[in-house]
RNA sequence: GCUCCGGUAGUAUAGCCCGGUCAAGUAUUCCGGCCUUUCGAGCCGGAGACGCGGGUUCAAAUCCCGCCCGGAGCACCA
């Protein structure tokens, strides 16, 4: 058996397939559809010629986790169907959403961290003429009108069903009206350009939606177009037109937009046009972690958080920083879907999912939080530990110290936590380098004798196996905690090495990533 | 309040359209065991759910009605 085993595993990895795939076809089979399974279909991808989807933040902060559902679904569905995936800024409000041109950068960064490169970029800023003339071809079919009334008697109006006065004007008078938009005749708050809906729809906000609004550039300059437009599309005028002018076949966004998939589909009649298939999915929040632009930014300016990466927040920048991958990500997000229902993710989940993908890749090294001495004494020779960087890859090499006794003894680190939990007279074993019998447990310090070498007789025993430093051979180390807390403690030797942006496992301790590496060691903590 | 949309174990999800094979599958979590020089990973076993009440039916997680609960929208924001 062992020996067909051997000869199997000596034959290339491709001659294994071919064999199977002459033999046993079913079994690659079985192993393929379970992978495929992943996303349930899109629907209707069939009526479309290529599938098309888009991302379209608006710039005005950094991503976060509440956009990975948009992001890895939008990317993964045009890949699946060999279609072309969009990113469109969504930057028409220099006002009450000021774009951030830092945010530009950090969004299309985020995205080739999640490895959900886009195929195209937009930025509708651009794109502000073309919004203007499609604003003139509906005012001049009469689908659309400039309303100049007083918002609350508007709405006074709306709740009534009633039109306002400037809705059956004619068009050659709305066009009128809004030429004089557009050379500043109307000051901010003063015109708004509507779609014309139905009147008596049921829910009144739907009813002769808002498209283009005035706003006073010269006092909110925008960051890409200063002060060169007046005039500004809203969410539902400039996003409606892109996502057919751009070919959009599959518009995959939160629930919150349900009621303005409503509102664009009366323009897109007006236009003779066909709305895209809209997918709804639910709200996603995280436990104790807010999934909110606002609280996020209200956090960072009211000095809460250091910065868009603080290990308390949820951003794409913080989990990276942490050492979550875009993997666990996805997979988190590929398990969660497309459904309706608003989900509370657990973090529980995420960490599940990165700690799998990355146990098999990742080193593993000592650091001893809260540090506490142990002395040894009694022991006989110098003791060599030679230690594995990965327990099942011994050809990624290890990390050797020699403790060397004098006067029979030697100086360990260990953490605090160890400490109580061992008591005088109790067998403990030093991982990789021998076992020790503690006499005295101080405030400080432990003191223990040599006992043997051996890991059997640890096992037989049953002594706790506890990790440790020696005392010289060492580097301090920080490690910034998930609630921004700070672990200190100390690093064996062999840490030095390690390079910014490495993920490692501290045995017993969780898996960190390298933040800095001088005369110490600052890293962050991802989980257990 | 009005207009929508949801509700399967602690968490997430499959099943619901096309009722039976669902005394409900999967992942994670928790517990136990095995393995292992980590309290990690792996392996084995176990715990844990159809919001409530009616109805239709031989049969309902699945269909119908009512209720309850949750969420979203109701901006000259996106």
């Amino acid at each position: 058996m062992n020996k067909i085993v051997g000869e199997v595993n000596a034959l290339p990895a491709s001659e294994q397939k071919r064999i199977i795939e002459e033999k046993w076809p079913e079994l690659l089979q079985r192993e393929k559809t379970e992978e495929e399974k992943r996303l349930p279909p899109l629907p209707n991808a069939e009526k479309y010629p290529m599938v098309v989807t888009r991302f379209s933040p608006n710039p005005d902060c950094v991503l976060h986790l509440g956009s990975a559902r948009a992001i890895i679904l939008s990317h993964d569905y045009a890949r699946i169907h060999r279609g072309k995936f969009i990113l469109r800024f969504e930057d028409t409000d220099p006002k009450l959403k000021r774009p951030v041109p830092e945010f530009y950068d950090s969004i299309r960064e985020d995205l080739k961290w999640l490895e959900c490169k886009p195929d195209e970029e937009y930025i509708q800023s651009d794109r502000i003429p073309i919004y203007y003339e499609y604003a003139e071809k509906l005012l001049k079919d009469g689908n659309a009108y400039v309303c100049t009334c007083q918002p609350q008697a508007f709405r006074m109006r709306i709740l009534a069903q009633e039109p306002c006065p400037c809705r059956n004007l004619p068009p050659e008078e709305q066009l009128e009206r809004w030429s004089r938009m557009l050379n500043g005749e109307y000051k901010e708050g003063e015109a708004v350009l509507r779609v014309k809906t139905d009147l008596t729809h049921p829910n009144p906000a739907v009813r002769d939606w808002p498209a283009l609004r005035i706003i006073d550039t010269e006092k909110f300059p925008h960051p890409r177009t200063g002060s060169k437009y007046m005039v500004w599309p809203l969410y539902n005028f400039a996003c409606g037109l892109d996502d057919h002018l751009m070919g959009v076949t599959h518009i995959i966004r939160g629930k919150e937009h349900f009621t303005n998939m409503i509102r664009q589909e009366y323009m897109y009649r007006h236009l003779g046009w066909r709305y895209p298939e809209a997918i709804h999915y639910g709200r996603l929040k995280i436990k104790g972690a807010y999934l909110s632009k606002s609280k996020i930014v209200q956090g960072i300016r009211e000095g809460q958080y250091w910065s868009w990466d603080d290990p308390r927040l949820a951003t794409f920048a913080a989990l990276r920083k942490r050492g979550i991958t875009p993997a666990a990500i996805r997979k988190l997000i590929l398990d969660v879907g497309l459904k309706a229902a608003d989900v509370v993710l657990s973090w529980e989940n995420l960490y599940a999912y990165n700690r799998k993908i990355l146990d098999p890749h990742v080193t593993r090294y000592f650091f001893v939080k809260d540090p506490v001495q142990l002395s040894v004494s009694g022991i006989p020779k110098p003791i060599t530990a030679r230690i594995r960087l990965h327990p099942e890859h011994p050809e990624w090499g290890f990390r050797e110290y020699t403790v060397t006794p004098e006067e029979g003894k030697v100086l360990l680190w260990i953490s605090r936590a160890d400490m109580e939990a061992i008591s005088a007279g109790k067998t403990v074993r030093l991982m990789e380098l021998f076992n020790v019998k503690v006499e005295k447990v101080e405030v400080y310090a432990v003191e223990a004798k040599f006992l043997s070498e051996s890991y059997q007789e640890a096992r037989e025993l049953g002594a706790p196996l506890i990790h440790w430093v020696i005392v010289g051979a060492d580097m301090p180390c920080k490690i910034i905690m998930p609630n921004a807390a700070v672990a200190e403690g100390i690093a064996e030797a062999a840490c030095k090495r390690l390079k910014p942006d490495m993920i490692v496992q501290f045995e017993r301790f969780g898996f960190v990533r390298i933040e800095k590496v001088n005369a110490g060691l600052t890293a962050y903590y991802a989980h257990k």
